[in-house]
RNA sequence: GGUCCGGUGGCCGAGUGGUCAGGCAAGGGUCUGCAAAACCCUCUACGGCGGUUCAAUUCCGCCCCGGACCUCCA
């Protein structure tokens, strides 16, 4: 078993990770709130933690990842008010576009996927155990957790309740004691949705649902919890409060894992910056563009803020296009060296390096490259472990094995290359292929560079002619 | 203002106290009828100033620049 290492926000140091439960990982990252479509940077936690995931599983034998919906919320509610349609179709509607959008980037579901509306109970018994405690009180219809109550608020962010003050941007409600004070339940009116509570009609404040959730899901404490950088405060100080007052225990989540911004022009990309595109929009530039995007996310370590631009992702479909030529050429059934496997996804055990991760993948390549078409392997020799000189076909099946991990799906060449079968092409090769055969160069050239105007691209390989789109 | 995270070659992006990242782009070559693909070669970087050290891109200090967070945020 290797030793899994990761940066955990709590210390903000590197550490190695140990399970709670030997056999169990237990694994929480906070979801989408469903009220409009998945932007680019939505997607970034997503695709990052399910590589985590996948990771996890392959090492540990049971591993539980629970990722909410959240479907309550006041920007539902304003959404619902704005374009007059029913808060359920809003979420549903969101909730199936979220659930297709990250399918494209290949994600895999996530073990559970609880929701908010489906956790109301768990949330008034929570709220109910904070007030017994002392750590929560409720005014003027709302309850509200009390920071001054519990001496570890603000370890998780670095911040100190002082500091917390000085910025604070918003006007404190009267009814709070500290103005730090954060909402655990609200009232709510008769056009609002609500649920009965032992403090009258009302819905959740946004932090309570994740205690609420992971709590239900993966017990009072857990091995790793997983956000957005930006959910680190207030969103995971605050939940850490709930479940550690709650419950009394030293600590929520072993490990605190945040991923970095994804950037705009070197801004953040968000819905109120209006600076955002969606997983739709790139998903718009062609059946290429899931896979590309994936890429260009795994090829910046997750920490890391990472600038988007459409060049970078055309830069990681020709990066793509490598590897499927590479795939597209027949190659004999090979057995994975195991060892190969394990030199790509290596780097993935220390805090999830991908970038090195996929440097590895490109290496395998070059060997697969040379063992079916020729050349030397010897600048590739320099970074393995050993002189590696695999037969042709078993560097490929490390890569495809390798890659399900880094969820690049590398699948089917003909599909990438040509997005399925065209018959006017394989008729325009046919013709082509008659006219080399006659030496007519300037024939077979015509119909090349016909079928170049046209995008498709001509390969002449030893195993004959092959096609595909630019 | 406070807290935190970064600044690596034309671009992206790992990593390291001392002969190698890698990718893209560019240039040259091998192969090919010509291409494409593939392979080979070239392009010797680490924000600035000090300090520690035999040796610093890597450790320490200061400064400059960028970004995130400071109760909508992935």
């Amino acid at each position: 078993m290797p030793q899994l290492r990761f940066h955990n926000s709590l210390t903000r140091r590197e550490e190695a990770f140990t399970p709670l439960d030997a056999g169990h990982v237990r694994l929480y990252v906070c979801g989408p709130t469903v009220y409009d479509l998945a932007h680019l940077g939505n997607a970034r936690p997503v695709v990052v933690f399910d590589v985590l995931a996948r990771l996890l599983r392959r090492l540990y034998p049971r591993v539980t990842y629970a990722r909410n919906i959240t479907d309550v919320d006041d920007k539902i509610n304003a959404r619902a008010r704005e374009t007059g349609q029913p808060i359920s179709a809003i979420t549903s509607r969101t909730t199936a576009d979220f659930h297709r959008d990250m399918a494209a980037l290949n994600c895999l579901p996530p073990d559970v996927e609880p929701t908010a509306t489906g956790h109301i109970a768990e949330m008034i018994q929570l709220t109910e155990k904070l007030i017994a405690r002392g750590h929560a009180y409720a005014a003027e219809g709302h309850v509200l957790f009390s920071v001054g109550s519990f001496a570890d608020y603000g370890k998780l962010s670095g911040r100190n309740q002082d500091e917390l003050l000085a910025g604070a941007r918003v006007d404190v409600a009267p009814y709070k004691r500290d103005p730090g004070d954060f909402v655990l339940w609200k009232p709510s009116d008769a056009d609002t949705p609500g649920w009965d509570s032992p403090w009258g009609r009302g819905r959740p404040g946004w932090h309570i649902e994740c205690s609420a959730m992971s709590w239900r899901h993966l017990g009072e404490t857990f091995d790793i919890h997983g956000g957005g950088h930006d959910l680190l405060f207030p969103h995971h100080e605050n939940e850490v409060a709930q479940s550690r007052a709650a419950f009394g225990t030293p600590f929520m989540a072993h490990t605190w894992l945040h991923n970095g911004m994804l950037l705009v022009d070197g801004e953040k990309m968000s819905k109120s910056l209006g600076n955002f595109m969606t997983v739709q929009d790139v998903l718009a530039r062609g059946s290429w563009a899931g896979e590309a995007f994936r890429l260009l996310l795994l090829r910046t370590h997750y920490r890391s803020a990472l600038d988007f631009t459409l060049a970078a992702l055309d830069e990681c479909k020709a990066e793509l296009d490598d590897f499927y030529a590479m795939l597209a050429r027949p190659a004999p059934e090979a057995e994975a060296p195991a060892a190969m496997v394990d030199w790509v996804l290596e780097p993935l055990h220390d805090d999830l390096n991908t970038p090195l991760s996929l440097a590895r993948l490109r290496d395998l390549r070059t060997l697969e490259n040379v063992a079916s078409v020729g050349g030397s392997p010897a600048a590739v020799h320099a970074r393995t472990p050993s002189a590696w000189d695999p037969a042709p076909g078993e560097a490929r099946a490390a890569i495809l094995e390798a890659a399900q991990i880094l969820g690049l799906p590398l699948h089917d060449a003909a599909l990438w290359r040509q997005g399925g079968g065209d018959a006017e092409v394989e008729a325009a090769i046919a013709a082509r292929l008659a006219a080399r055969a006659a030496k007519n160069w300037a024939e077979a050239d015509r119909i090349r560079d016909d079928l170049k105007a046209q995008g498709i691209i001509l390969e002449d390989g030893a195993g004959g002619t092959t096609w595909r789109r630019a």
